[in-house]
DNA sequence: ATGGTTGAGAATCAA
């Protein structure tokens, strides 16, 4: 038996409801965690979705920006939308599956353009936003003896944080989503609960690896000018559990398509 | 050097 858990930044689940079925019936993933699915719940799109058979959904939505989404065909034992920052934006579902294991679907702040926390409140936003939560997993590590948690953590983290999970390293480095302080910020988030990079794990640190292209590039796929933004970890209980990792690159060749392309493990069960 | 595109939803704001 194998679980397979994707992560996709939809840029908007309505729009793209047809490219969520496509996925859903090509790539076969058991759970489906979006991130900027732009609908509040009362415009969130249950009846299509149940349709192409994600009979359990957790939304969290709001208007016109951000919101998450955990789609799965294993029942829920228990669901949470936890809030950041003192602000009600959407950016977090959690779902413990029937059998144990426990996700955390993240849409992380982009963080806007400098990447000076003085200068813009976005950026700010984002360090603190990765401060919160690696205190309340540090502080839930603590609680519950974690060593058997069998937990997943993927979404859009707004961060790549290794030189091959970026199109070039040194033009970068001063660049949001790729500078010192934001990976220094992702790593301690990353010890807050041991987590294992999934994708890194099952790809070595070398590979050059990429889920977002801009819409701006004139060609996505020659200039290829990626980056790695989203990401799926593990727990240690789990990662030994990972048997194969995919990033959907052909995805973004889709018709309208969103600028993040699906990311998919297989966990044996 | 600094533009380029997309989405929500109604003028910009965010990415």
């Amino acid at each position: 038996m194998t679980l397979k858990i994707a992560t996709w930044n939809i840029n908007s689940v309505r729009l793209r409801i047809d490219l969520v079925e496509r996925l859903t019936q090509t790539a076969k993933p058991d759970v489906l965690c979006l991130q900027e699915t732009k609908a509040e719940n009362k415009v969130f799109p249950y009846d299509a979705l149940k349709a192409m058979g994600w009979e359990h959904i957790l939304a969290s939505g709001m208007k016109g920006y951000n919101g998450v989404t955990i789609l799965s065909k294993i029942p829920f034992e228990s669901t949470e939308a936890p809030e950041w920052c003192d602000k009600s934006d959407a950016r977090h579902a959690v779902a413990t599956l029937k059998g144990g294991i426990e996700i955390h679907n993240f849409y992380i702040p982009a963080g806007g353009d400098i990447p000076d926390p003085d200068q813009n409140e976005k950026f700010a936003h984002k360090l603190r936003f990765l401060d919160e939560i690696t205190a309340w997993f540090s502080k839930r590590k603590a609680a519950k003896a974690s060593a058997k948690n069998k937990m997943v953590l993927v979404g859009d983290l707004n961060i790549a944080p290794l030189e091959s999970d970026v199109w070039s390293h040194k033009q970068l480095l001063k660049v949001v989503s790729h500078t010192p302080v934001e990976v220094e910020r992702l790593d301690r988030l990353q010890g807050s609960h041991d987590w294992v990079d999934a994708v890194r794990q099952f790809f070595g640190p070398e590979k050059i690896l990429y889920s977002w292209w801009s819409y701006r590039a004139k060609d996505w796929n020659t200039a290829d000018k990626g980056r790695r933004l989203d990401h799926i970890w593990v727990t240690p209980a789990l990662s030994k559990d990972v048997k194969a990792v995919e990033i959907l690159r052909d995805v973004r060749g889709w018709p309208r398509p969103s600028d993040h392309v699906p990311v998919m493990v297989t966990l044996k069960s």
